[in-house]
DNA sequence: GTATTGATCTTCT
DNA sequence: GAAGATCAATACA
């Protein structure tokens, strides 16, 4: 399963939004460990949401991954999310995690950072550069009650893809 | 179209 | 005991 990022938010550690502002708890441990690793955490005692641990070793730094526009396993992403529209497959951290069948058990693997895709790597997850210049829109992030003034969500433009049609600037 | 609510995990008070 | 980086179902306008 895959397709292209097109939505994210940013958290940091001198950042009352992100979990790694209290410091080093077993839920976020992954967050303070090296950059590449996926972080994934349960939300609202109900889903999982993916992140991009980013940063030096031991900062606690990372980018959640909040929507996606399927181009692979559109089929299999269908079948667990039981939803016919693509643009709701994988629109919101909560949906994208159940689509690409990320749970618990993802937390802490390295992802493979690639050039090209490839037909597969060893840890299951890969992160491939996009080619190319693309338009990509900051706004406030979304669901949070602290540091809502910090523009860290960052949307490409005018994708029907993302979990908030019209991010507001 | 907006508003409300239940699901019930992890951390913090 | 409360709040939270959410979603889907339901009730209304």
């Amino acid at each position: 399963m895959g397709g292209v990022i097109v939505e994210t938010e940013a958290y940091e550690p001198d950042d009352p939004a992100s979990h790694s502002f209290g410091g080093k708890t077993r839920r976020n441990a992954t967050m303070f460990g090296p950059a590449g690793r996926l972080y994934v955490y349960r939300s609202y005692g109900v889903h999982w949401c993916a992140n991009v641990v980013c940063g030096e070793d031991g900062v606690g730094a990372a980018v959640l991954l909040r929507a996606i526009e399927p181009m692979h396993g559109i089929d299999v992403m269908r079948a667990r999310r039981r939803v016919a529209d693509e643009r709701l497959l994988a629109a919101g951290p909560g949906r994208l995690t159940q689509a690409l069948g990320i749970t618990a058990v993802y937390d802490g693997v390295e992802i493979a950072l690639r050039n090209r895709l490839q037909q597969s790597v060893a840890s299951g997850v890969q992160l491939v550069r996009l080619r190319g210049r693309v338009n990509v829109v900051m706004s406030p992030r979304i669901g949070i009650s602290r540091a809502t003034e910090r523009p860290w969500r960052y949307s490409l433009a005018g994708s029907s893809f993302v979990s908030r049609p019209r991010p507001r600037a």
